[in-house]
DNA sequence: CTAAAAAACTAATATCTGTTAGTTTTGTAC
DNA sequence: GTACAAAACTAACAGATATTAGTTTTTTAG
């Protein structure tokens, strides 16, 4: 058979990661056999190990791409000079392009990290939790400024990051309203609630 | 071995759906094996169809108990007399309740009721939309009454059902506030708003 | 055109999976 | 205590799993 096509910006290994990541956030990384990802990239399963060196490996590379990204973006988004507010509503709306710009990687990074192996998994726990706090203080500097109303910064962050995360089941079903409609009422509604 | 003893007030059926829930959380569906569930319950592997089916049979019991309950507090509540507002508040606090006291098997249908069998999963798809359109015309209903704020319903029952659903991550870390703090400030957090 | 390499292939292995068959043990009712 | 039923056991199977070994094909470089 012909050698696999990387298409033009992607070196093979990426395109066999981006194949995984549709097919586990399909089926799931347990589910999803290295058959059904061979036949994905059009090759028989022992060739992909030309590429890979584990199926596990493929996890570890989805899910500590997106962490990096998110971090990435908060770290550059604490340091700016703003107001706690629009620092949140940053990172609320990044969350949200994630979502739709990368949706398979997401997804899988949110719902298989559990199958990482050790270290990657502690290491994997450790960059969410960091993410967790950093924006806990967030929430607890706008509160000590009077920006936001006082609650537990805790059950803030997991409130906004669980909605923001729903995006799943929309993207899944592909409801049909655009992603800017749905951006400005999921953040009005986070920020601003929803009672008239 | 001796009998499995089924506990003062479970059937031994009762007893094996339990244990099911609680491995099926950690570990997911497909990773987790009958033979783990064996041990336990505390028995050999092919003791467990003394009682049950099919590990698919112990998925079904477990998503249909959850949705059964979910739909029944639903309808329970849109048959009463008050604001759309005060009916909504009952229903998010209904969720945080169920994540407490079920979080296994709240856990396990939110997570695995991909791995259902036909009909069972178009059964279940059907519930949750049945669910989710319930609280789209309770929304509905609420705008038009000027209670809510002006915005896609959908986009609302959304980001209300995610948010609550995220007690998960919170749960599976025992993080040690009150429920009742937490349902609180969840609560307003959703209706009001966080902003000063 | 030829040699080196990259990457595909086929064949195979050991392990784990849910489940069945058949048998033995345990508890229950008279 | 004896018979019946419930529920445990052991042994086993067919299929799927990730992965390795060894070989052949394809591409690349000089």
């Amino acid at each position: 058979m012909a050698r696999i096509n990387p298409g033009r910006h992607l070196t093979k290994k990426e395109l066999i990661i981006q194949k995984a990541s549709a097919l586990f956030r399909v089926r799931g990384f347990n589910t999803a056999s290295m058959r059904d990802l061979a036949e994905a990239v059009g090759v028989e399963a022992p060739s992909l190990y030309n590429h890979i060196g584990s199926k596990t490996e493929l996890l570890q590379a989805i899910c500590f791409k997106i962490a990096g990204e998110f971090t990435a973006q908060l770290e550059k988004t604490e340091n700016t000079n703003s107001t706690s507010l629009s620092k949140l509503e940053k990172i609320i709306r990044f969350h949200i392009h994630m979502m739709w710009e990368e949706f398979d990687a997401v997804f899988v990074a949110n719902h298989d990290w559990k199958h990482l192996n050790e270290p990657s998994l502690s290491n994997f726990l450790n960059q969410r939790r960091n993410y967790e706090k950093k924006l806990v203080t967030l929430i607890e500097t706008g509160i000590r400024q009077k920006e936001f109303k006082k609650a537990n910064p805790y059950v803030t962050v997991l409130t906004i990051l669980s909605a923001v995360r729903g995006l799943e089941f929309w993207l899944q079903h592909r409801k049909k309203f655009s992603p800017l409609e749905l951006e400005t009422d999921m953040v009005n509604h986070l920020l601003k609630g929803m009672i008239n």
